[in-house]
DNA sequence: TTGAAAGCGCTAACAA
DNA sequence: TTGTTAGCGCTTTCAA
């Protein structure tokens, strides 16, 4: 049984293929209810399912939704991705994903690509600045597109984003207020805006606290967890600290790793914070205190935004508080135990 | 600058569609060279992108996949929706992805939805049996499909599978080889063949090294970490065990967590062993020794199938090998140490 | 080598 | 309330 079309339809009921079209589409008026039922019946028997693909072709709405992440298989993205994907199928639209591995050249192609596949919006968490190409492309081509996590807040595209500057802040006013005052951040690469924040706002709380922080305690990281793990080992060999900010919850499993190696007891002897609050922070001993990103909710409402502007609404930049979750990898300073 | 159509080009380049649409298909036969090279600078000066619905509506080709798995944010399933997309991409298909959540409903309705879009084919990681509807579903509507990790190996449905009775195997034989006699397992849900499996293979690695495990030892989790922290610690404080195989990665955090509640050193007074080699368990003070499954090669490799079986080709159940992974959570039992 | 024309399955004027 | 008809952008006979 091949599948049946609008036509089979129309010929077992008896009916034209406009009065099948129109229950199909579920418009109230124009057809009477008797017939109405009849088309549904016949519908119902033969297991009856419209082709998108056709319907789209003239409707220019496929009722596909593209989202480009960097990679899946990064631990943030996957929460992201299921909000996004929730959200999609709640407004019958199927989310097609694409891995850019932070290339501009992929995510150039998948642009390309869900282009061709007529997809009604896209879904973008693309490196920190749109490639030129990237831009243009999005711009000419006007498929509606909102900007996740990442990317120019300033600017005039719509987004999701979270205020990462209140997140860093949150991190550094937490540990100075445990009366740290010899404290070290470990960050991920430096072009990236979301760090550049992070950092501008730990830096605040440690202004206000009047702690100041060297720049060798600074250390650039990748957001990896290997070499946060190398950077810190070397580091807390040669300096002295009671805590550490890592700019992402990976990172902070390096710490952790480092930490354990050098005999240091966390959080005795080293408090640390990490970013994100991804799932598997509970995992570790002891569970890491983090700044919280409502990651499943930012995905979910970045396809709202984007629906509304498929539908016409105009709508712009939408940032998330951060929250600090306190669990058990960050202490009091002991009076008097200070360096 | 609207999406330009064949059209378009075709009256551009002062053509017929039909000529366009060839060089379009790259039909090497039917188009002068220098035809060619006219139309081909046409599009690309206008940037011409080919409408796929358009074509899939006459070729019965979507050029889009859909792959259904229970939950993205299971840390298992990422890599293997990383492998699958990859593959995809590499074959110009686009992936639809859908979370299913192991419910049979959610799961008949992605089927449907997936088919209106009118996918070439796609790849399933249901809950362990089809159910009823899915299957018949997916019988009916012979949308080419592939099972992938779990499912029905025996039936004559293709699909991309690991040995599990050989993962579970190898975990009994590694802890038995180190001498451990005081053993137990903590388990997913019962129902589920994989787990059954797995039990089996790791009860005949204690059988062949004449080791005895009681039906108390044998713990039915859920594959979660909160429950296994619950139950094992509960367990580990009313028995002695040496060594404890968790039938997943996740629950085998939670089994950290009961043995640093206790007290309990790892390894030294209890080794553990895990199972799939999810990308977290590297973040593990100590790093666990686990079974690991290729799960990125898994979802490419299925995807390769379900292309196969697109193309007309048959294929049958591919089994992966499992490998142990030894690091530092499972330690040879001290002589005269046992209890 | 090229093009005219039919049609994929559907929606949307327009007419009856 | 219902049906006829013209496309949507493309591929694919078939003919020239």
């Amino acid at each position: 049984m091949g599948n049946l079309t609008i036509k089979d339809i129309a010929r077992k009921t008896g009916v034209s293929i406009t009065t099948v079209s129109r229950v199909l589409n579920k418009k109230e008026e124009g057809v009477s209810e008797k017939t109405r039922e009849k088309v549904l019946r016949v519908m119902e028997e033969v297991n009856y399912q419209p082709n998108q693909l056709a319907r789209g072709l003239v409707t220019k709405r496929s009722k596909m939704l593209g989202l480009i992440v960097p990679n899946i298989s990064n631990p943030f993205f996957p929460e992201l991705c299921r909000g996004a994907e929730d959200e999609a199928n709640l407004r019958q639209y199927s989310l097609i994903i694409c891995n850019s591995d932070d290339k501009s050249e992929k995510e150039k192609n998948y642009l390309r690509l869900l282009e061709e596949q007529q997809v009604d919006g896209v879904l973008l968490s693309s490196k920190d600045r749109l490639s030129k190409s990237s831009k243009a492309k999005l711009q000419r081509g006007k498929v509606p597109f909102v900007l996740l996590d990442r990317g120019e807040e300033a600017s005039n595209l719509s987004g999701v984003f979270l205020d990462n500057e209140k997140g860093g802040y949150m991190a550094g006013k937490h540990i100075t207020d445990l009366g740290h005052r010899h404290i070290a951040c470990i960050t991920g690469p430096s072009e990236i805006r979301n760090v550049q924040r992070r950092l501008k706002g730990f830096q605040r709380a440690l202004n206000e606290a009047s702690v100041e922080i060297p720049e060798s305690f600074i250390i650039t990281g990748d957001f990896k967890m290997e070499s946060a793990y190398q950077l810190t080992k070397k580091f807390l060999m040669e300096n002295n600290v009671t805590a550490i900010f890592a700019c992402n919850d990976v990172m902070a499993c390096g710490v952790y790793q480092a930490a354990h190696e050098l005999g240091i007891q966390i959080p005795e002897q080293l408090s640390i914070v990490g970013f994100d609050d991804i799932p598997l922070v509970t995992a570790l001993i002891p569970k890491l205190t983090t700044v919280r990103q409502e990651t499943y909710e930012m995905g979910r409402r970045a396809i709202e935004l984007l629906i509304n502007e498929i539908e016409g609404e105009t709508s712009e930049a939408v940032v998330f508080e951060p929250t600090l979750i306190v669990r058990e990898s960050t202490r009091q300073m002991e009076r008097g135990k200070d360096l």
